[in-house]
RNA sequence: GCCGGGAUGGCGGAAUUGGUAGACGCGCUGGACUCAAAAUCCAGUGUCUGUGAGGAUGUGGGGGUUCGAGUCCCCCUCCCGGCACCA
């Protein structure tokens, strides 16, 4: 056996060896329970970064560990391969979108197959091909025609300059990230997934999902914000004719305390009222000023103007004035707010700005009401009704019940059920996606394109120019017949949102080579739905919500069983490093890598400051924030693969920090994790020299080789709750670390001691193997020669070696540490009262005085409260 | 602004069901080996106090429940993720 660790040669033939093998294909014809393990599939940016290296990472750590569970396996991974990084790289250096995409994705592969992830890559998917894009047309037909897909206008960022539609993450302060231009909101017309549709399954099916965090299902069901409330009317009469302002609210109970109504700058009414003042217009069109994220939205000032005309209360009668606010959104619900300013922070800020009535209409119990400020309970459900007439008294429920009788009377208002959740926008106008699967056909109207003529094949030899979508450019590509009528038509040259293509393709992996449909039933059904799936917190709900709404699309088809597609769910935490910089003249921050930098620390090891190596200069030490290319701090995981090997950077990743939890990058920390890998074979290989022995079955046992035994099989039993239920990598290898130190303390050379160790070692190799699979193949070689690690079980404990006879309780005074007894496992509680009275740091804290209680937690401590 | 998380030694973290706070690793200090260094090995390492045994104190801040709180409840501060066209 070679007596140094060489990570280099053993994980290229681990490697290697794995791939004759055809070590990690999925079985399908296999009795075994099936495992679908699946991660994220990463967008091909360039190269792999630190959060895909942990995201795999954990996602192979628990595939081996079931496979070696017996479970048959599957494992794939693919490529989120459209998308506007592509679009801006190719921009930036006058390359083809699907060129730079392609090549991205070849060395990605190689990187990823150097971290020796046991995938099966026959299954491999790219979303850009049209080999997989094609039946998300396919889909897109059919939901076309249920109606599940439909049209209309939606409000976009719009960068004047550029005349281009924007990203969100593309407005920077309100202009163009590019052009510098100031932002425009602009009513465009778009296809929309009715996923409102689905709201209330959406929010139901979330109960099924016991193996999700309570978190990400608490996001998505305050996402999909189920709200029971009431809709109604305010009417007015405008050029003779009566017409009716709507709006929701789930607050009827405070409608008495109506003073003023607040509504969109591009709602119709405001658009009417702007025509004769001049003023108006001129707000309207600032209204218009910005972006559309809805961050930036709730944080502006909010500003007002009245429209000069006032509609009337639908059950005092009385007129009430209309503003437009520019915090009310057109599309949102109705365009159009009551406004309560005595019950509502939003409205009573507004209403002290512009000098409006306050009037309060709900009363709590012991406080008072004041206008001057605002106060918590003002929005408290949990009051009743004053200065509202017939309602006086009521509380929450009954004024509800009876305003929104009272309003159906009139035929004006009703209960309603409502959603914060919004139908999903599909449409880009962009180049560098899926494309749209209709024909605008002027006497037809919007055509789905028929089967036969797909798919419809997205050119991939373009360059796009940041001004427009390239597609409306190339008539070759737009000019068509009416499927219907064949008459001359217009192909849609907008592209889908890329989140479309990754909210199925978890389902492609079951099939991924079908000719014939979306998925092929059988296999479908065979893998799904996915037993584990692992991604990045950030994707709690966008991702996860378009995907259940996938999953359900494709079950009403017919496509897949079951309502949900991710049994179980891990959220990973995100991996951050410290940031470096230099403040140049012009006040600008140029941001340094960590690599780059040496840190100097104080006698206690504090960072006190830092050099760059190259010139030897201080570098000025910044917060310790997400790997990022802005701050450029990231570390290029094949810098650490190549130095160390891609076992140590896998347990380093394992061992930082749990997967939920955010990672700080440590040079320091990976050096340790190589330091331990070294301990590992050093201790494999100086008892390999002294010959392999079979592991310990039967036999007496020493004391020390009982407690080494002891210890083996409370961690063999620890790891198992930690790889499978709880899912903390962390935990497990700090065990096999201090079973390792164990194991080197024991002295003992007889030969049922060697037996020990042999069992000791060969279980560490089993317990690592899923973290480390590279070194551990290769150490089980050594321990077992002519065994092969793939064939082997994960090591279940011993009940034998786990019975222990005497058991160390701790002894408390008022709930502080006074001392520890060791006493016979079955000791009675009233024995173990009165050996920890009789305990001397007991006796000295009683000083001759009686104990008030004795509390005993068997198998714990002995509480004496004096 | 709204929704969801988080905060424990010099650092990353452990404490799984309210029961020994600081496992394990890093760093640091001392020692062994060495001509020397690196590597490796051994010992120590929350803070204050004490010669010592020990004592006090300690989980972002403030309050509470309990025999007992890092863990449960209330209030606050700061940090992170998401907010519908980044993926």
């Amino acid at each position: 056996m070679q007596q140094d660790y060489q990570p280099k040669n053993i994980e290229t033939a681990a490697q290697q060896y794995w791939e004759e093998q055809q070590a990690f294909r999925a079985d399908e014809k296999s009795d075994k329970r099936k495992y679908y393990c699946l991660s994220m599939f990463p967008y091909p940016s360039g190269k792999l970064h630190m959060g895909h290296v942990r995201n795999y990472t954990i996602g192979d750590v628990l595939s081996r560990f079931h496979r070696m569970k017996g479970c048959n396996v599957m494992q794939p991974m693919g490529w989120d391969a459209f998308g506007l990084p592509a679009e801006n790289a190719a921009m930036a250096n006058n390359v083809a979108p699907a060129a730079w995409t392609y090549d991205n994705i070849d060395y990605m592969r190689k990187q990823l197959k150097s971290l020796g992830l046991g995938i099966d890559w026959s299954r491999e998917v790219t979303t850009c091909k049209p080999d997989y894009y094609r039946w998300e047309q396919w889909l897109f037909t059919r939901l076309f025609e249920k109606g599940i897909i439909y049209k209309k206008t939606a409000t976009v960022n719009w960068d004047p300059e550029d005349n281009t539609v924007l990203a969100n993450e593309q407005v920077i302060d309100g202009r163009g990230w590019r052009s510098g231009a100031l932002v425009e909101k602009r009513e465009i017309p778009m296809y929309f997934f009715r996923i409102t549709q689905y709201a209330e399954q959406l929010l139901a099916d979330l109960d099924q999902l016991d193996g999700w965090p309570e978190q990400v299902k608490t996001m998505q069901r305050n996402w999909i914000g189920k709200s029971f409330g009431v809709r109604f009317a305010f009417p007015y009469t405008l050029d003779g004719k009566t017409e009716k302002l709507w709006v929701y609210t789930t607050r009827a109970d405070t409608i008495m305390g109506v003073t003023f109504c607040a509504i969109a700058a591009e709602h119709p009414l405001a658009t009417y009222a702007a025509k004769n003042n001049p003023q108006l217009a001129v707000f309207i069109e600032e209204c218009k000023r910005g972006g559309v994220a809805e961050a930036d939205i709730a944080t502006m000032e909010k500003k007002g103007m009245p429209t000069g005309i006032s509609v009337i209360h639908p059950l005092t009668g009385k007129q009430v004035p209309v503003w437009v606010g520019n915090y009310v959104l057109m599309g949102y619900g109705e365009g159009a707010v009551m406004a309560v300013p005595a019950h509502d922070e939003r409205d009573f800020g507004f209403a002290k700005k512009y000098g409006l009535p306050i009037i309060q209409s709900v009363q709590v119990a012991n406080e008072t009401f004041s206008t001057d400020a605002w106060a918590e309970w003002y929005a408290a459900k949990d009051g009743i009704c004053v200065n509202s007439d017939k309602y006086d008294g009521l509380n929450y429920d009954q004024a509800v019940d009876a305003i929104a009788a009272d309003l159906a009377a009139k035929g004006l208002g009703e209960k309603k059920v409502q959603f914060r959740l919004r139908d999903w926008g599909i449409s880009r106008q962009r180049y560098w996606g899926c494309p749209i699967l209709i024909i605008n056909c002027p006497s037809c109207g919007d055509v789905p394109v028929p089967d036969e003529q797909l798919p419809v094949v997205l050119p991939e030899n373009v360059v796009p120019d940041g001004a427009g979508s390239p597609l409306a450019k190339m008539p070759e590509f737009y000019q068509c017949t009416c499927p219907k009528c064949g008459g001359p038509a217009r192909r849609e040259t907008d592209t889908m949102d890329t989140f479309v293509e990754s909210s199925w393709y978890y389902a492609r992996y079951a099939s991924p080579d079908c000719t014939t449909g979306m998925v092929d039933n059988a296999r479908a059904q065979l893998w799904l739905p996915v037993d584990q799936y692992i991604g990045g917190i950030e994707h709690a709900i966008l991702h996860l919500l378009y995907a259940r709404f996938f999953h359900k699309l494709m079950r009403d088809e017919g496509l897949v069983q079951g309502d949900e597609p991710f049994k179980n769910l891990l959220t990973q935490g995100m991996v951050i490093a410290p940031t470096f910089y230099r403040a140049e003249p012009n006040g600008k921050k140029l941001w340094i890598n960590p690599a780059d930098v040496d840190e100097e620390t104080d006698a206690k090891g504090r960072p006190v400051a830092a050099r760059l190596r190259a010139d030897g200069q201080p570098v000025i030490i910044g917060g310790t924030e997400k790997m990022s290319k802005s701050k450029n701090n990231g570390v290029d995981p094949q810098a650490i693969i190549d130095q160390y090997g891609a076992d140590t950077a896998r347990l380093f990743m394992m061992f930082a920090s749990p997967p939920d939890q955010q990672l700080e990058w440590s040079d320091s920390g990976v050096e340790g994790a190589f330091r331990f890998l070294k301990r590992v074979w050093k201790a494999v290989h100086e008892h390999v020299e002294q010959g392999v022995v079979p592991a310990y079955r039967k036999g007496e046992l020493t004391t020390a080789a009982q407690a080494l035994r002891l210890q083996l099989h409370q961690t063999i039993q620890k790891i198992n709750d930690d790889y499978g239920r709880r899912k903390t990598f962390n935990t497990a290898i700090a065990a096999v670390m201090e079973l390792l130190n164990a194991l080197g303390k024991f002295g003992e050379q007889t030969a049922t001691a060697r037996s020990v160790v042999q069992e000791s070692l060969e279980a560490i190799t089993l317990l690592l193997a899923p973290i480390v699979p590279h070194i551990s193949q290769t150490l089980w070689a050594e321990l077992c020669p002519g065994s092969d690690l793939l064939a082997q079980a994960f090591p279940e404990a011993d009940p034998v070696a786990l019975v222990q006879n005497e058991i160390e309780l701790v002894i408390q005074v008022n709930g502080k540490l006074r001392g520890s007894l060791r006493v016979a496992k079955d000791a009675d509680k009233a024995m173990l009262e009165q050996l920890a009275l009789a305990h001397e740091a007991v006796q000295k804290l009683l000083a001759g005085g009686t104990a008030k209680k004795i509390v005993v937690v068997p198998g714990r401590l002995i509480n004496v409260v004096v």
